[in-house]
DNA sequence: TTTAGCACTCTCGACCCGAGAGTGCTAACC
DNA sequence: GGTTAGCACTCTCGGGTCGAGAGTGCTAAA
């Protein structure tokens, strides 16, 4: 993307501040009036004919103000808003927030997904981390009712999963237990493949416990079964560009549609910008986003345990405030997930 | 409500279904042409007068057709749609669902969810079952890196809660093991208290995390820290009521806002028709409810561990489908809650 | 008690119109 | 050459009008 001369680029970062604002066609007008430009309304016309033509501003029709195309937006981002942080108050109170939750592991993400809605205004979401390579770590056969057990699967980063097992007869709390340990004993560390190994010279309890684990284990490492943490949804609905309900219900199936969710994180994992992506209008390819922008980024130790987490808003979004507050916050979870991971 | 004579019910039953289905106010033409009534359009007028002053049909001005109103819509639900199961071949799909996700426990109420969104034709919501009296089942203490324990309890009942745990100094995975087999053999089956009475006599590290679990089963008693599952919220937004965004974030904002949920299903907890409540626009007491209805029940094991589930609609949902669907699903959720819960 | 007939009412969409905002262009100016 | 004042032109938006159509309530007859 091509440099604009300086005061092309000024016009161009007041129309989109403007526009946030205001969420109207932005007039020569105003711009001269309210940012005190030492030019005159037709010279900033002149430069507003000169950005329309590059692609960077649009006329809803003719004689009406201008607003950015998606274009423009992304020349602001990545020309204008520049590599800012978060002012240290609020970094102060995100970091003391993860403080105080810092022995609740279950309300990590859900923290998250709060504090990514309140300081970047959007709609946020956290998808739970998933394990790269998922590696046992313990095991624990609790007994139930009648032939019903039990399983609780823990996996190395902490990461717990619960199935169901049916056995061919009432098993004892105490068989349960030795089977347990001797499975905890033998697979320590291990991955699916290896679990799946030890299997064979195995007793049947055993056996039919350690195939188990070695799915659940792969199915871990497939898909993060865990949730997706989601805020601030009612707020962003509240914007204009969602005024109508048909737009709002495209920007909703995407936050609620797990599939999508996976296919599109999956997509912008790419690092970009200090590892924020920022997605503008579904970067053509996503007709359900076309109205919306996204600022993403991936949190988590890398090449072992790693989730997403973003805000979704209208196009017209805070970019500089959501860029910081999400690279912030996605910094914060690795942190504490580094703590977490277990070598 | 007092019985209304026959020939009213019919004309209100009709209205109501044909209100549904136009989502149009009713004239008495399309009714008596539709509907093959054996009567003229003069008469169903009559009656339709009659329904009106009595409160059941409502005009949305002069010389429009009828609509019904909650007064209607709540006789409708009690005398009329009855309490008709779901059709066979639907109830065994469910039933085949449920039955190939017995073994993932962390996936039930997802599927419930899906289940009564897709069948109820509403956005679904399902809390996770809380602990009425929650007890100490098992416990199981991780060593991560440098001080931090991993603590995973496993509740009577099989929920499990994590927590992490500050060491003055980094302890070996055999020593943590030990506690745990100790507290292991000490609390099992105790509630809070209990535990906590064991803490006063046993040694710094075990006293500490005793502490620890004593608070977290207070905590899973007091409120469920488990996710609210949701689905088919975009399907519903699609409902011509929910056009206009603003009362579409209204409603959206009770199925995000967790407090206010639980505040609400608290009160919609005491039992009614086969357990299942129906709340038609708000009952008067909930504005963002207005345009809504919802069909809950509770689910699980009576005293305890329960948890609800609904679907909410705009007011002309099809009750009758809603109702069976959430009897059914709830009765099949009470049904394995019930083998998994440990006496 | 039911029904045919009819006058009456109200909504809804189409259309028109004028005010106002904002532009693009031209010509003068620095 | 870049900048600016002036001006004609264009388009939207809100309000008002109007006729068609739908549906009612009422009356009188069956």
């Amino acid at each position: 993307m091509e440099k604009l001369p300086p005061r092309q680029e000024t016009i161009l970062g007041l129309v989109i501040r403007e526009y946030i604002d205001s969420v109207t066609p932005v007039s020569s007008k105003v711009l001269v009036d309210k940012y005190n430009l030492s030019i005159s309304t037709a010279t900033a016309r002149n430069e507003m004919v000169a950005l329309t033509e590059q692609g960077y501003l649009r006329q809803p029709h003719t004689s009406a103000g201008r607003e950015p195309t998606e274009q423009g937006y992304r020349y602001f981002v990545q020309r204008i808003v520049g590599e800012n942080e978060l002012p240290l108050a609020e970094r102060r109170t995100i970091s003391h927030q993860f403080y105080q939750a810092r022995r609740d592991v279950d309300e990590w993400m859900r923290l998250a997904a709060s504090v990514l809605a309140q300081h970047a205004h959007g709609a946020s979401l956290v998808t739970a981390p998933r394990q790269m390579k998922a590696r046992f770590k313990h095991l624990e056969l609790i007994a139930t009712q009648g032939r019903l057990v039990l399983l609780v699967l823990v996996l190395a980063g902490g990461e717990v999963r619960q199935q169901m097992l049916t056995l061919a007869e009432p098993p004892s709390q105490e068989s349960l237990s030795d089977a347990a340990k001797q499975l905890n004993a033998l697979c320590y560390g291990l991955d699916s493949d290896a679990v799946l190994g030890q299997a064979a010279h195995l007793p049947t309890l055993e056996q039919e416990v350690a195939r188990l684990i070695a799915e659940m284990i792969r199915k871990a490492e497939a898909f993060s079964a865990g949730e997706i943490f989601r805020d601030g949804v009612t707020t962003v609905l509240a914007e204009p560009e969602f005024a109508t309900s048909d737009s709002a219900r495209q920007a909703l199936r995407v936050l609620e549609e797990r599939s999508y969710l996976e296919e599109f994180l999956a997509k912008a994992m790419s690092p970009n910008v200090g590892g924020v992506q920022v997605v503008i209008g579904g970067e053509n390819a996503w007709e359900e986003l076309k109205e919306c922008s996204m600022v993403l980024a991936r949190y988590g130790v890398a090449g072992y345990s790693t989730g997403a987490l973003g805000v979704l808003g209208p196009q017209r979004m805070a970019y500089g405030r959501a860029i910081s507050t999400v690279r912030y916050v996605a910094g914060l979870m690795s942190d504490m997930m580094y703590e977490v991971y277990v070598e």
